[in-house]
RNA sequence: GGCGACAUAGCCAAGUGGUAAGGCAGAGGUCUGCAAAACCUUUAUUCCCCAGUUCAAAUCUGGGUGUCGCCUCCA
C-alpha cells in the first residue's frame, strides 16, 4: 500500500519495521469538552486506517492518548467547581460514547498523561542530561537549536520562525524558540507533580512523545494526527524523541485536513464548531463517518446540511441493498441451490473486492472504495432482481458487510426486518393481506399507515410481505 | 512577509498524459393496486483563466486569478 508521508511530502510504499505488524500512534483529544465533527475526522480516518491495515492482515498496535492535563482542563475545572481530575474523567465517557456512535474501536491502548507521569519525568530528565533541555526557575525547556532536524516535518526554516516567536510573561527562556517540556505551578490551586525541578507539570508535546515511547517503542511506523498539529506539535515530538533516542521517530507522518464551516476552519478558539454529540441528535453516527469517508482524508470538508442529507441518502441505498439480502434470504426455499449463473456471477463479484482494494492501496482513498461498494451494490441488486438462492443472497451480503466493514459502515441496525411480531400486529398484517385480495385497497392502505405510526414498516415484495421495525 | 493546500456538473466527489468513475438531487421510463425498494435512460464537447510542450493534457511546464490553512492553543 501506498502512504503519503508528510516528512517526504510523496507517496511511499508502506513497509513496516517488522513484517506482518504495525504501530501506529494517533494523537488524541485533550478532555475539556465534547468533541466535535472536526476532531472526530482524524478519528474516524485513522481507526479506518486501522481496520484496513488489519483486514490486508497486519497484527497492529494502535495507541491514541487522552490528554489529561492542561490549561484548558483546569480553566475548566474552575468554572465548575470541580477537580481537574473530574473533568477528564468525565469527558474520557464522553469521548468513548461519541466514539462508539461514529463506529470508531478501541485503540490498543489508550494512555492518559496523569498515569504516564514517571516516563514523562524521566524523558525530560534524560533530555536535561543529554544537554537538549534546561530547567529556569522550575520551568524546564528544550534547547530547539541544539536539534540539527528542526523544521523536517513542517517546512519551516529554524531562522525565519524567529520572527513569529516570543518570550511570554513569566518565562526564562534562553532562545524564544525554545519550548516548555515542564511548567513550574504557579498557583496552590493548580494540580501538579512532584519533579526534580519541583512541583509543576508537564507540557503538551513531551507527552506524546514519553506516551509513544512508553508504549510503541523508539520507532514506530506511523505517527498521525490532524494537519494543525503539524507545526509545532509533530516537530517538537521528533525534536524530544530523536533526540532522546538518536533514531528515527516514525517513519510515517500523516495528516488529514480540516473541516470547515462556511468556508472557515471549524476550530474550538472560532466557537464556529458543532459537537458530534449535536449531530447525533439528527443523524445517526454512520452517517457522519460516511460524510468523513466520502473525501480524500487530506482534502478540505465544507461541512453543511447540504452533504449531510447526501450522505444520509447514499448511506440509505446502502442499507437499503442490505435490507433486501437479509429479506431474500430470510424468504428463500430452504433447500434453494446456488444456480451456475449465480456461482459465475459471485464470483465475477470478486473484481469490486479488489478494486476496493486499490483504491485502498493508493493512501487510504476511500471515496473510490466507496465507488467500489456502489458499483457492487448495483451489480447485486441486477442480479437478484427476480429473486436468489438462498446462498447467493448470503454470498452477496457477505461480500457487502466485507467491504463496509473495512469503512466501519453497516455496523449498526436502525431497522430490522422481523419475521415475527405480536399477536394484534399480526392479526393486522393478516387482515391487511385479506383487503388487498379483496381489492379494498383503502382498508389495506389504512392499515400500512397505522402501523407506520407503530414504528412497523411494510413492504409488498415479490417474496412476500416485509416487515421491518424501527430499532 | 515565509511556507503550504485546494479549484472537476445544481450539490458532494474520484481521476495525475490517451479522450470525464461513483453518489446525492432532478427529469423520463419499467415493475407494483398504490407505496417502498430496485432496474433502465437522461444531466460536464469539458475539468478556474491564459500561454506553452505533445500525435494526444483535467492531468506536464510557465504565468495569472480565486479560496483556505500553518507560521500562537487548536484534529
Amino acid at each position: 500500500m501506498k502512504i503519503y508521508n508528510t516528512l517526504t511530502r510523496k507517496k511511499e510504499e508502506f513497509v513496516p519495521i517488522e513484517e506482518g505488524k504495525v504501530r501506529m500512534y494517533v494523537c488524541g483529544p485533550t478532555v475539556y469538552n465534547y468533541f466535535h465533527i472536526g476532531n472526530a475526522r482524524p478519528f474516524v480516518v485513522f481507526d479506518t486506517m486501522r481496520k484496513y491495515l488489519e483486514y490486508r492482515g497486519y497484527k497492529v498496535k494502535f495507541v491514541q492518548n487522552f490528554t489529561d492535563v492542561d490549561d484548558k482542563i483546569i480553566k475548566r475545572a474552575k468554572e465548575e467547581g470541580i477537580t481537574a481530575g473530574e473533568v477528564s474523567e468525565k469527558y474520557i465517557a464522553e469521548y468513548f460514547k461519541d466514539a462508539a456512535a461514529l463506529n470508531v474501536k478501541r485503540a490498543t491502548v489508550h494512555p492518559k498523561v496523569t498515569e504516564t507521569m514517571p516516563d514523562i519525568i524521566k524523558f525530560i530528565q534524560d533530555l536535561i542530561d543529554l544537554g537538549y533541555a534546561y530547567e529556569k526557575n522550575g520551568d524546564v525547556y528544550y534547547r530547539t537549536r541544539r536539534f540539527a532536524g528542526y523544521g523536517k516535518l513542517s517546512g519551516k526554516n529554524i531562522d525565519e520562525l524567529i520572527a513569529g516567536a516570543r518570550i511570554a510573561v513569566g518565562e526564562s527562556k534562553e532562545d524564544p524558540l525554545d519550548f516548555a517540556l515542564w511548567k513550574a505551578r504557579k498557583e496552590e490551586s493548580e494540580i501538579a507533580w512532584e519533579s526534580p525541578w519541583g512541583l509543576g507539570r508537564p507540557g503538551w508535546h513531551i507527552e506524546c512523545s514519553a506516551m509513544c515511547k512508553k508504549y510503541l517503542g523508539d520507532t514506530i511506523d506511523i505517527h498521525a494526527g490532524g494537519q494543525d498539529l503539524q507545526f509545532p506539535h509533530h516537530e517538537n515530538e521528533i525534536a524530544q524523541s530523536e533526540a532522546h533516542s538518536g533514531k528515527e521517530f516514525a517513519h510515517y507522518w500523516m495528516h488529514n485536513g480540516y473541516i470547515n464551516i462556511d468556508g472557515t476552519k471549524m476550530s474550538k478558539s472560532l466557537g464556529n464548531f458543532k459537537t458530534v454529540r449535536d449531530l447525533l441528535k439528527v443523524y445517526d453516527g454512520e452517517v457522519l463517518r460516511f460524510l468523513i469517508l466520502s473525501g480524500q482524508y487530506r482534502g478540505p470538508i465544507d461541512f453543511g446540511e447540504d452533504i449531510l442529507l447526501q450522505s444520509q441518502n447514499a448511506l440509505g441505498r446502502m442499507r437499503n441493498a442490505r435490507s433486501n439480502l437479509k429479506h431474500l434470504i430470510a424468504s428463500a426455499p430452504a433447500g434453494s441451490q446456488m444456480t451456475e449463473a449465480e456461482k459465475t456471477a459471485l464470483a465475477d463479484f470478486d473484481r469490486y473486492r479488489q478494486e476496493f482494494i486499490a483504491a485502498m492501496d493508493d493512501d487510504l482513498n476511500t471515496a473510490d472504495a466507496i465507488s467500489a461498494v456502489f458499483e457492487l451494490i448495483t451489480a447485486v441488486n441486477t442480479a437478484v432482481r427476480d429473486g436468489a438462492s438462498r446462498d447467493f443472497a448470503q454470498g452477496c451480503l457477505d461480500l457487502l458487510l466485507e467491504l463496509c466493514g473495512v469503512l466501519g459502515l453497516l455496523q449498526q441496525e436502525t431497522e430490522e426486518e422481523v419475521t415475527e411480531v405480536e399477536p394484534e400486529i399480526q392479526a393486522l398484517i393478516d387482515e391487511r393481506q385479506a383487503a388487498r385480495k379483496a381489492k379494498d385497497f383503502a382498508r389495506a392502505d389504512q392499515i400500512r399507515d397505522q402501523l407506520k405510526e407503530m414504528g412497523i414498516t411494510l413492504k409488498d415484495t415479490p417474496q412476500g410481505v416485509q416487515i421491518i421495525r424501527e430499532s
